[in-house]
DNA sequence: AACCTTCGCAACCGCAAGGAT
DNA sequence: CATCCTTGCGGTTGCGAAGGT
């Protein structure tokens, strides 16, 4: 299996690597170990160029990655990761050691996401697919859009959502959570207006992701996203603040404003711990 | 048996982020 | 500070294998 070897205009090998090919590089970075990927295949003696070395290394040759079929725990996993961050493939291979990002992907693509979506699940937004219907109110699968609404009319299912939704949109982008701070989690919290919260450009529109597209386009109203926030921490995560005891934080929402989230790595694993926290807690 | 479709997976490409100069 | 270079990521493609008609 694999596509056929060609030589491209620079005269390097393309496509389909062979044995003896593989048994160079590996040898070679068994001697000499990893460095400049562009300059390793001519001190390695191969004819191909350093992306397609180290794409070899990494997703192939590298020593321990698991191959073959995927387990069901790990089908799971793949699921819930992706519910969680996307197809932020990297980020999920970093959770699952032993696949690479790239057969994490592929099984996405090939089996898990039809098999969602043939048991009626949007692979995207990990959401029952809502068909059309006759009724003339406007409905969002998740969120319910009104101004009016108190955080106990939403479930604690959908503030976990939200809460991972937004946990991802700060660990995918720099400023993401800066914005948060300034813009919603502002404190004091003054009880802000939905029509104070505008999304003035194009560029913060793509900055802000979907989560803000939707209060701009009042799905949810910026009140609630703040209750809601409090509820994610509180409701529905009963261990939340115990597994978090050490941070000597008197609120869970503390945490939001805390140096816990300056790394990325750190945003993740927390929200990790918060997501299984409330899944336990929902189960 | 021949053809067609789907599956599985390795590898390529383009882009963006971050570091080096 | 600007530009260049390297690395890493995600989307996509290509192709043999397997299965179906």
């Amino acid at each position: 299996m694999g596509r056929t070897t060609w030589l491209d205009n620079e005269g390097l090998r393309k496509g389909e690597w062979s044995a003896e090919e593989d048994r160079m590089l590996v040898a070679y970075i068994d001697e000499y170990g990893l460095g400049d990927w562009r300059t390793l295949p001519k001190r390695a003696g191969l004819q191909r160029c350093g992306k397609s070395c180290r794409l070899r290394w990494l997703n192939y040759l590298r020593p321990g990655i698991k191959r073959g079929k995927f387990t069901p725990q790990e089908e799971e996993d793949i699921i819930k990761f992706h519910s969680l961050l996307g197809n932020r493939w990297a980020a999920i291979a970093k959770q699952m050691p032993n696949r690479t990002d790239n057969d994490i992907k592929n099984h996405w693509h090939s089996c898990l996401k039809k098999r969602l979506v043939r048991s009626g699940i949007d692979p995207m937004t990990h959401e029952p697919i809502v068909k059309a219907s006759s009724s003339s109110t406007m409905s969002s699968p998740t969120l319910t859009p009104s101004s009016s609404t108190t955080s106990s009319s939403f479930s604690s299912t959908s503030s976990a959502r939200l809460l991972n939704r937004l946990a991802t949109g700060i660990s995918s982008r720099k400023h993401g959570l800066d914005r948060i701070k300034n813009v919603i989690l502002s404190e004091p919290r003054p009880a802000v207006e939905e029509d104070k919260l505008m999304i003035s450009s194009k560029e913060d529109e793509e900055e802000v992701n979907g989560c803000f597209m939707e209060i701009d386009n009042n799905l949810i109203s910026t009140t609630s996203l703040d209750e809601l926030l409090f509820e994610s921490t509180t409701t529905t995560t009963a261990g939340f603040v115990a597994a978090f005891d050490d941070c000597s934080l008197a609120e869970p929402y503390d945490l939001y404003q805390s140096d816990l989230y300056h790394e990325t790595d750190d945003q993740l694993d927390l929200f990790l711990e918060i997501h299984s926290l409330g899944q336990e807690d929902l189960s």
